[in-house]
Order: structure tokens, then sequence, then C-alpha cells
DNA sequence: ATCATTTCGCGTACTTCGTACTCGAAATGG
DNA sequence: CCATTTCGAGTACGAAGTACGCGAAATGAT
């Protein structure tokens, strides 16, 4: 029935090893996947199209649909090989803080890695395995510290809120300058630098002038960026949390 | 030149009072803007394609090419249009934290009328003017406290990713059923259910089952879960104000 | 009033996408 | 060796963005 096609990939395993007849599948999830990823991380995501990737592992479009439902599908396990990459303990260290930097880092660096990433994973809400192995590492860094799972949930989600926005900030105008073709120091020079002198000038927009103008943090690396940014959101947890656990503030 | 082309919307105006020989033009961008927004809002953004909107208009896909160059263009049309009707009073009241309450709630009512309207603004960087408006409305709310203007900068940034975030997370699953065509009900007890019930029946992931199960704030309105994550992040901030100008905790 | 010039409206058509359908090839169990 | 089942992949369809070009309309100059 058209039930069937109405289930979520996660419970839709592929049915690899089988023992009856029929002809033996000449391709699999994750190798459909990895291509999708790498031509993603080379030319974007709009360019990794079935016909493409099938085109990529030597085949054509529709033979993918032996694996994968649909596209959209695709991304979730796109979504969830990447999150696979990050290192994490299987045992948080007893150090909140410490944890939650560690899921912070790691997301940003598979973010920059693949910058369709945190796009995908923001516009649409998935739960593969791999991306619940680390929220459930980030719930275990704010675990036994007297809070409430309510809270927990509302500190890491305020964590990863924080984590995913400024990954976008990074990447955000470099995408854009790829996905219109143009190469970034030119975008920035032709395309956006005008506008914002513009706006700046005009005096329309007084601190967001200043935020351009007088800004000291605009000539830090991203990491540094990244990091202040982090920080201030650690600080602002370790204020509430119960007394004698906020730990050291950075 | 082709040059013509790579150039921001903001600083394309339309011309509209024109002296000079040539037919009028019929449309507008705005009148372009308002159909497309219309359609997205009942049908979702997938839904306003150029032909559909000129539909609506009662004409033909290409006419709209003389307003707007191109379809993420009128993206960012929208996007302005929807910032628009954030009301925000013209200067600050000095209260910082009722200004950044306000404009996360404002936010919040907007992106709930409009639910593409969150997705879009977090996928690509846009700067149009009623976005700037109200971003200069936040930075004006945390001025004169001592901050310098990165902090300030910082410190609206967190709230907006919290808002964006949050407002994902109140619709995403919501949007998810719309976009499969299923009614939000039966989505939820045929897709996602069970699924879920799969995760935390397997124990693989204690912390995110206690989440599920022992969650308290799952049967509070969603008005009120938003609330409660606002006053986390207003509270983080507060604490790291200086000294005496924290004002009052939630 | 007439006409050259400029701009607008929009029909046609091309490319590219996801994917429904179909059928021959291959692999197994009896 | 054959019935049954599954896979590979070609063909094709509908819908998307938009390049192109032409006739209609509106003006200024004569």
């Amino acid at each position: 029935m058209s039930d069937e096609e109405l289930i979520s990939i996660w419970m839709r395993p592929e049915r690899l090893e089988r023992s009856g007849p029929g002809r033996r599948p000449g391709y699999s999830r994750e190798q459909i996947t990895r291509a999708a990823v790498r031509i993603a991380d080379a030319e974007g995501v709009e360019a990794a199209t079935m016909r493409r990737i099938g085109g990529e592992l030597g085949t054509g479009a529709m033979s993918l649909y032996r694996y994968v439902p649909k596209r959209d599908d695709l991304f979730d396990l796109m979504i969830d090989l990447a999150m696979g990459e990050l290192e994490l303990p299987a045992e948080p260290s007893g150090d909140w803080r410490g944890g939650l930097s560690l899921v912070a880092c790691e997301t940003r660096a598979a973010g920059l890695r693949h910058p369709w990433l945190t796009p995908l994973l923001s516009g649409r809400p998935t739960l593969g395995p791999q991306l619940l192995r680390v929220h459930e590492f980030a719930l275990g860094a704010l675990d036994g510290l007297g809070l409430d799972i309510d809270e927990m949930t509302g500190y890491v989600d305020m964590v990863n809120d924080y984590v995913h926005s400024a990954i976008r900030r990074e990447i955000g105008w470099l995408e854009e300058a790829r996905r219109t073709g143009l190469d970034p120091e030119r975008w920035k020079r032709d395309y956006i630098g005008p506008y914002v002198r513009q706006i700046v000038g005009s005096g329309a927009y007084p601190l967001f002038g200043r935020s351009v103008q007088e800004s000291r943090t605009a000539h830090l690396s991203p990491a540094e960026r990244f990091r202040h940014g982090l920080d201030r959101v650690l600080n602002g947890i370790g204020a509430q949390l119960p007394a004698g656990r906020a730990g050291h503030r950075a």
C-alpha cells in the first residue's frame, strides 16, 4: 500500500544480507550517501542531483530508488553520515563546560567541512542515530548537576542554537557567493560591500553602523569569534546552574 | 552588461515614477511580493512559483521578470515585507529586557503567521531595510549599559539565534507534515510516533528517553515554552551585564 | 498629428529536476 | 531447469526557472 512509503527512513532499513531468490544488490545506501556527500562538499547540495549521484556511481538516476525512497530521505542519510564524524568520548567526562564545548567545536568543524550540513539540519527535523548519539552526549554533559531533564534539554538546545547560527553566519556569505558563481572576494567587493557602505553612510542605522566600523572582533579569526560567542552562551548557563556547580568562567 | 544583474536587490530600486518614453508598468514589486506571500502563507513557499504568482495576478510567469531579477530576490522581498510587520516603537524604552523580549515575541508572531519566514531567513543572508530596522531596535535595547558594540551585537545575535531556532522547533514537524501532504495528527501518530517509541523503548539513549517521558514542559502551551527558553537566554545575558544593570530576573 | 524611441506584457521554448512505469537480466530454491 | 523474486536502468512525464523575441503602448520631437 501507499502506507509503506510514509515511514521514516530510519524505520526502513535496507535489507542487505538476505537469503532467498532474486538478484543481489550492487550498491548500498552508504555508498550512495557517500557519493552524494562527496558531490555536495565540492559543488553544493544543489549539485547532488539523482542523475549526478548515479553518474558518480556509474549508473543512472533511477537505480538509486532501489535504495532510497525519495531524495529528501537521502538528505537525512547525508546528515547522519556527517554527524557520525563528530569525535566524542563514549562517556561524559564530568566537566559540563568541557563537554558542551567539545560538542560545539566538533559540530562547527563538521559544518565547515560540509557547508551543506547546517542549512539542511536546520531545515528539516531529523532524528538519525548519529544525531541522537551527539544529543545524548550533550545531555550527559549536564547530567548530575541537579537540573531536571527539561532544564538540561533547554540548555543543550541553547548551545546548539548558538552553534548552528554561528556556523551559518560564518559560511553564509561564502555559500551565497558560490551559489551565484562568483569568487568570494569579488562578490564581497562588488556585491555586498557597496550596499553596506551605502547603509552605513546613510546614517539611518547608527548602531549597525558602529557594529561595522568600530568592531574589534571583525579582525579576529573566525575560530576566535566562535569561541567568544560560545563563551557568552556558556557563561550564561553557568550563571544559572545550582550554586557551586558553575565551574570556572572563561 | 552582465554586471548589472549581480547587484543586490536593495540597490536595484524599481523605477516607478519615470518621465520619458515607454509604456507604464502595470504591476509593482510590492504587488508581486504580496501575492507571493499570500500563496506561501496558504500553501508553502514551494507553491509560490513564478507561474503561480503570475496566475494570482492574472498574468504569466515571465511578466514578473520586469520587476524582480531572479526568484531568489523575490524571497528577499518577501522576508522584508514580513519583517515590516513587527510592531516596534521608534525609540528603545530604556528597559533592555523588555526591549529584547518585544523583538523576540514579535519575531515569533511573524514566524508563526508566515511559516516560510524563519527557514528563508536562516537560509540566506539578507539585509533589507525592515530587517535593519528590527536589528537596530534590538541593538538600541542594549545601548547605554556600558557594553561595547561587539558585546551588544553578540547578545543580540544570541537572542536571535534562540528565537529563530525555537520557531523552527515549533513549526518544524507541522511544516514537514504539510510538505508530505498528510494532516499533522495522522503524521505524528503514524510517521514520527512509532519511531520515537522505538528509540525510547530501545534504551540506547536514556537521557533522550527521559526528555520524552519525564518532560513537564511538554504539556505547556508553545507560547509558554517559548517564554521559558527566552527567559533562560535573557537570564544568561543579565548575569553578564556590568554590575547593577541586570534588572529583575523572571 | 506622425513617427522614432523606449519600455512593458507575455507567449514560446529550452534545460533540468524528481520520479512513475516498465521490462529484461540475474540470482535463488525446488 | 524452471518458477519466483529482486535488481538495473531506459524512457518518459510534469513542473520548475528563465532566455529570447515580438507586438503593444506610451512618450517626446518634429
